[in-house]
DNA sequence: GCCGTTTTCGGCCCGACTGTTTTCAGTCG
């Protein structure tokens, strides 16, 4: 059973007994466990070693919570999952997705009408039935037929993150046109650069007293693109747009901006700490500011909130909550994460060689303008067919091109021979020695077979990094999100083979991959891996991708000598 | 159910908005 079985079997759990009425803390406990288990760089099967003390020191498990883990190891069920799912109708939980009806309705529906599935709901709510109920109204019947339009009409996966900052810059800029308003900015886990985003949380401050809050929230509902307006109130409103992504915009005071900023960017856990810590140092914490008693002593700007809390300045990015804050506290300084800045190639693009759009002077011009010293040109291997992939002699052709564009561009950018190169479904490589050995930088990917068993794909790739002409391992997982799931092996494993034979690990900084994962990241780095962050651009606005990337890596406290790409080509062309 | 620089019991973040009532519970983030 893998971690994201075992965290949907606690997240479950969490919701039925949420329905059932248990302690909140109780329910919040399973969804905590599942939360930490999900973002667990390996798999607890391979952290169990028989001795449950491995899982009780994980973070948010306990000793219920690990023999929970130890019996679905073992067994692949729970005892208590049976039970609390014995006369429990499994539509219950189906309808807790519907927006404003949490575990208190589901109970009251179920109880008092029998309504234990979406359909029946929508046949009670259009008969009037609901309203007979306490505290229910016609307005609330309306709300649930609502939400059950939106839930069919809107797909359950989240936004990816270049769909989400598209969508934030358009109202950013459109909510820039109202007079009066002095700063604007998306706060949440957009700001944290999080691979997927459930809604975009956008922060104004007045430039005075005198304009009307009214007018800001009015201009808001009022934008083109809404499609339904769930609240509007006097510091915040909140809407659905078109795509089916929410926004919410809350007006603050220009003198608490920063600890609005702050306290909409942390996620949950850590906005928690902040407030534990806080509270034991005799503060308060909200998102009007850092408060001693009634008088305000932070809160402008989201420096003050963590240096009146005695921490340094804690980037976005790594606001989760696992711990930073603790880290902040004991060393008082935080490494310099790398930044986009820092980039000095793309070591992952193809060309109209494989699938890609442009040219290999096209691309050169794109990475150019973005002020790279050098680049690789990296088109598929034959196996991928669908991708016209190379074969020999369309490399060795490619070659030729490659030369010729260096000595035409010789002083402004350099570009290296590289290769995607498939891993065959036994490990070996999709091209000979001869032509390996001619190229600068080979990525191994893997594409095709990825169904093979967790032991054989284990083996398939560490023989592929062995091979001594590997550069890179491409895109390690090979998920792709809200559709395709990683591939799965035993990550440290190959994490360390990587180690070994100095092969770096590809941080894919396309928005559907974003591959490695954060968890994934941190785990190489624990055994010293070098990472490369490329785009793996198929045409000439793909670069602008790198950004995505560099947040993961940052997500993943990655500093600029951790990165390959990071080096001058001097440096590049000199490691062993 | 978890957790510990008030430690093995008694806490567990905090506030806004809505709909339904007139003081609040439920939901959300």
């Amino acid at each position: 059973m893998n971690n994201s079985k075992i965290a949907s079997v606690f997240e479950e759990m969490g919701n039925i007994l949420d329905i059932k009425g248990a302690s909140f803390f109780r329910v919040n406990a399973y969804r905590r466990g599942a939360l930490n288990i999900l973002n667990l760089g390996r798999e607890l099967k391979d952290v169990y070693d028989g001795d449950i003390k491995t899982l009780e020191n994980m973070e948010g498990i306990g000793s219920g919570l690990a023999k929970k883990i130890v019996e679905l190891l073992e067994k692949g069920s729970c005892k208590e999952l049976e039970s609390l799912r014995e006369g429990f109708p499994s539509g219950l939980l189906e309808m807790l997705e519907l927006r404003g009806v949490g575990p208190k309705k589901v109970k009251l529906f179920y109880n008092e009408l029998g309504i234990s599935t979406i359909e029946s709901l929508e046949q009670a709510a259009k008969k009037g039935l609901l309203r007979e109920l306490e505290k229910m109204g016609e307005k609330s019947e309306e709300d649930i037929l609502k939400a059950i339009e939106e839930y069919r009409s809107f797909s359950k996966d989240r936004f990816l993150i270049d769909a989400a900052l598209h969508e934030a810059e358009e109202v950013i800029e459109y909510m820039g046109a109202v007079s009066g308003i002095k700063q604007i900015a998306y706060a949440g886990s957009l700001r944290r650069m999080q691979e997927t985003i459930g809604d975009i949380d956008i922060l104004v401050t007045k430039a005075n007293k005198e304009v009307s809050v009214e007018k800001i929230m009015k201009h808001f509902t009022g934008y083109r693109e809404v499609y339904k307006v769930i609240a509007e109130g006097d510091t915040k409103s909140s809407v659905v747009l078109n795509t089916g992504i929410s926004v919410d915009l809350r007006v603050v005071e220009d003198e608490s901006f920063g600890a609005a900023l702050h306290y909409f960017t942390g996620n949950k856990e850590h906005n928690i700490k902040i407030r534990d810590i806080a509270k034991k140092m005799g503060l308060k914490v909200n998102e009007y500011g850092v408060f001693d008693g009634d008088k305000k002593i932070a809160g402008e700007k989201e420096e003050g909130v963590f240096s009146v809390l005695g921490m340094p300045f804690i980037v976005p990015e790594l606001r989760q909550g696992d711990g930073e804050v603790e880290y902040a506290m004991a060393h008082k300084e935080m490494p310099k994460l790398v930044e986009l800045g820092d980039i000095k190639a793309d070591l992952h693009c193809h060309s109209v060689y494989s699938d890609g759009k442009n040219t290999i002077e096209e691309m050169a011009e794109a990475f150019l303008r973005r002020g790279y010293q050098y680049f690789a040109i990296t088109d598929h291997s034959k196996a991928m067919g669908i991708t016209g992939g190379m074969d020999e002699a369309k490399i060795k052709k490619q070659w030729e091109e490659i030369e010729a564009l260096n000595k035409k561009l010789a002083g402004k950018i350099k570009i290296l021979r590289g290769c995607e190169v498939d891993i065959l479904k036994d490990g070996s490589l999709d091209f000979d020695d001869e032509i390996l050995k001619e190229l600068e930088v080979v990525i191994i990917s893997a594409h095709i077979n990825g169904k093979s068993d967790y032991e054989a794909q284990t083996k398939r790739l560490i023989r592929a990094i062995e091979s001594p002409y590997s550069t890179i391992l491409g895109h390690p997982t090979a998920r792709i999100i809200n559709k395709r799931s990683a591939i799965e092996y035993d990550v440290e494993a190959v994490f360390k083979a990587c180690v070994l034979n100095n092969v770096a690990l590809e941080i894919n900084a396309n928005p559907h991959r974003l591959d490695l994962a954060e968890k994934h990241i941190k785990l190489a780095k624990s055994i010293g891996a070098k990472f490369v962050i490329s785009t793996d651009s198929h045409n000439t606005d793909h670069p602008e991708y790198m950004k995505f990337g560099v947040g993961m890596a940052r997500r993943g406290w990655l500093v600029a000598k951790d990165i390959i790409n990071c080096s001058s080509l001097k440096m590049f062309d000199s490691r062993g």
